[in-house]
DNA sequence: TGACAATTAAAACAATTGTTTGAATTATGT
DNA sequence: ACATAATTCAAACAATTGTTTTAATTGTCA
């Protein structure tokens, strides 16, 4: 029988094909990742993919949903913020955190890229990631805003706005490459920078949505 | 000697081969795209790629070249506007633009997937790519934005405002299936959605701008 | 027509892929 | 300490990849 004796090495193998499998994946994609670069990276052998997971695809899969619990553990939907607040408070610490994932530093910075990749070449994990990832940040964003423009939620008006706040963001996640070769000093680098960046995204669409809020009957 | 009776049939397998890599390159990646699926597309033999263009990469620089064109030619950067126009007319006319080009539906519906991918995936190709095409863009849009908020083209401002107008359309190239997935009557069908879609961006930026020119100092 | 270049065709090549196998090793419970 | 389950390992497998090769076919000009 499996007794867990120690939750921390538990697993350690598979934490580490996790780990060494979302830098791959994030770098060269699902199908181009092989699996003797993650084992190598993971320290294991060649065959510890197919013990721990089964195959590369339910590897990945888990990956996708290992680096979306890691990331939103680290940087909630709303920073700081309390329920009752103004929306205006609220929209600025949804965009900072969404602006810290996107830029994250750290040894996750790799699950931005993981989500761009999924979008653009959509493998069976899409549907789940939507629904468990995105859906939720969105409802998160539609809500605010909602009560910015004061009105429902499903109103066409709040959903295109939706998508204009939350393009601004994803952008940088999405075109990097472009962007720093364009207007290299736009790449935030640091954590001051990064605030000046929503600062930015913030101030432009309030301008935007108060114009609308003012001119629609 | 080679002779050129007909430019029209002219290098017909070249241009099949070229058409269907389009296709296919969109589809599924460079790297996941085989000689053999692109050649049974354009109906010739497997040994025709290497034959024309050498290999396999060439083959996909040549066709990311083939496909700005085609794209351009279609959909000029301002459409139907006098260079003596308003600024916010140019602002309408450049949206309006780019947003046919990301939902182009004819035949090369394929090239703006092949430019995302190139964002995510970048090849030797991308270089040619930003400063050919994706430079040329953005330095229009910084005009006209340059203009409208009556500060050089070179302030920080006005590139983070060219920043937030691009990202409002590139969004709906990038992220389609989540958009398909989270709000399905968002994505635009015909011409007069596309014309909708432009007209919420250019009402939305020129807001947010008309109040940062106020604002600034 | 006949010689020669251009193109197409089928087959085979070497390299790389994900996966499986079966033995060796380690850890665990009594 | 022993038996048993869990894990690791090296080797090999079958399938697929881009490319090359060599022959057949087509087209063109003298």
């Amino acid at each position: 029988m499996k007794v867990v004796p120690d939750p921390e090495n538990q697993d350690a193998t598979r934490n580490q094909l996790l780990e060494a499998a979302g830098e791959v994946f994030a770098e060269v994609g699902f199908r181009n990742a092989t699996v003797r670069a993650i084992c190598q990276r993971a320290g294991a052998n060649i065959a510890a993919i197919n013990y721990h997971f089964g195959d590369k695809e339910t590897l990945y899969i888990e990956v996708l949903r290992y680096a979306h619990g890691k990331a939103l553990e680290k940087h909630p939907l709303l920073l700081d913020v309390p329920e009752t607040a103004a929306p205006e408070k609220k929209l600025r610490a949804f965009i900072h955190s969404l602006l810290l994932r996107v830029f994250e530093k750290g040894s996750h910075s790799w699950h931005g890229r993981l989500m761009s990749r999924e979008m653009i070449e959509p493998t069976v994990a899409l549907d789940a990631l939507i629904e468990e990832r995105i859906r939720p940040t969105h409802t998160a964003l539609a809500t605010i805003i909602s009560e910015i423009l004061k009105r429902p939620a499903s109103d066409d008006c709040v959903i295109l706005c939706v998508s204009s706040v939350f393009s601004q963001c994803v952008f940088y996640n999405h075109c990097r490459p472009a962007v720093v070769k364009l207007f290299p000093k736009l790449v935030p680098h640091d954590a001051a920078s990064i605030e000046n960046l929503a600062a930015h995204i913030t101030k432009f669409s309030l301008a935007a949505m108060k114009d609308f809020s003012a001119n629609i009957k």
